[in-house]
DNA sequence: TCATTGATACACCGATCTGTGTAATTAGTA
DNA sequence: TACTAATTACACAGATCGGTGTATCAATGA
């Protein structure tokens, strides 16, 4: 159980701790009693950084919302790369899913600004792979994004449930086959 | 907002109210007494017929896992109309994602009988899948049963964040790539 | 007619939830 | 030293949670 170091600014702190208990419990499951106490804190002073637990929700949510690697390997590589780094995200005893679909699922209709950072979320994704299918010179970019973003929530999905690493391999294998059919080549990079 | 008819067997009444409720809603933001005021009983008479909360979940999760349609069209057809039919599930309102799914992604790791029953419903769709994939003399029916079933959680959990129902059709297209590469043809029934 | 069964209303339990009010205490700084 | 700002402990409010106890009432069937 590593925690935060006291030296951290207050904010800083709070918001690791509730990162951490909210994506790993679920946020329905985890009181602000819960994230005060972890941290060694006074409920008081995670509100006076705060202002309700919604709040500090939505900041636990946008911090997730992190730019995506910009890598100059070749964009084959980077698409492929994804699934492998999702299966090492498999491996680790802390991994729970897509932090923002187990938010939507989880709060539903009760929170529009949870879902529109999981569709920032989701579309920035896409959008990723879409650059790199533009270089490969892909027929139809933006069809076969949304196709392998699918295959990345439904690994995900499929590994919440069945705890099954392979998950991963499979949508890799599937993701090569769709590459390969839509004709990209190995290092098309420039030419 | 359709009413379970008062005719019907108390506990028949009670689970089809706590389906509404627990899929619509979330299992989690629905209290019993929620689910007794919404069929105009006691909570007495809820807890006569289940013991507790949790045994309700359960056999609201129960009730889903239903045997999967059996049908004599040609497997090719039956496989993509699976995405079809998907599609159409996007268009209701009701529609919020795989019950499953949510239940696992809701509760975690607080229940190991809600994870079995994901497990089961989860993998009884790969094994329909792949039952087809057979038919169709498929290389590796295992493997792209997988797959599919892939295509078919993420175009869900993509839905339940995007609310496009072209999420469907993306899925579908992946899915005939996979299948035209694994070189599954027309009518393969029987020859 | 009488006994059984199931549903009812309703109060209640202890626990937990988000959020607030307040007064004392600490630490840094002018 | 004296002022300021942050943090503390702690009680409390009002709501909701899952679950129970109890006494009454209505329908059924022997």
């Amino acid at each position: 159980m590593k925690l935060p170091s006291a030296k951290l600014p207050m904010k800083q702190r709070i918001l690791e701790t509730a990162d951490r208990l909210f994506y790993g419990r679920g946020i329905r499951a985890v009181g602000v009693d819960t994230v005060a106490a972890e941290i060694g804190i006074s409920k008081r002073t995670l509100y006076n950084h705060f202002p309700s637990k919604d709040a500090l929700v939505l900041a636990y949510l946008e911090r997730r919302l992190q730019p995506l690697p910009d890598s100059d390997r070749p964009p084959l590589e980077q698409i492929l790369g994804t699934f492998d780094r999702l299966g090492r995200s498999f491996g680790t005893a802390e991994f729970r899913g897509c932090a923002f679909v187990n938010a939507v699922a989880e709060l539903g209709e009760e929170s529009a600004a949870v879902r529109d950072l999981a569709i920032e979320f989701k579309e920035a994704r896409r959008l990723w792979f879409r650059g790199l299918l533009d270089r490969l010179g892909i027929a139809d970019p933006d069809g076969l994004a949304t196709q392998l973003a699918l295959l990345v929530d439904g690994a995900i999905a499929a590994f919440l449930v069945r705890r099954d690493p392979a998950m991963a391999l499979a949508a890799k294998d599937a993701a090569m086959a769709l590459l390969a059919q839509a004709g990209a080549r190995q290092a098309p990079a420039d030419r």
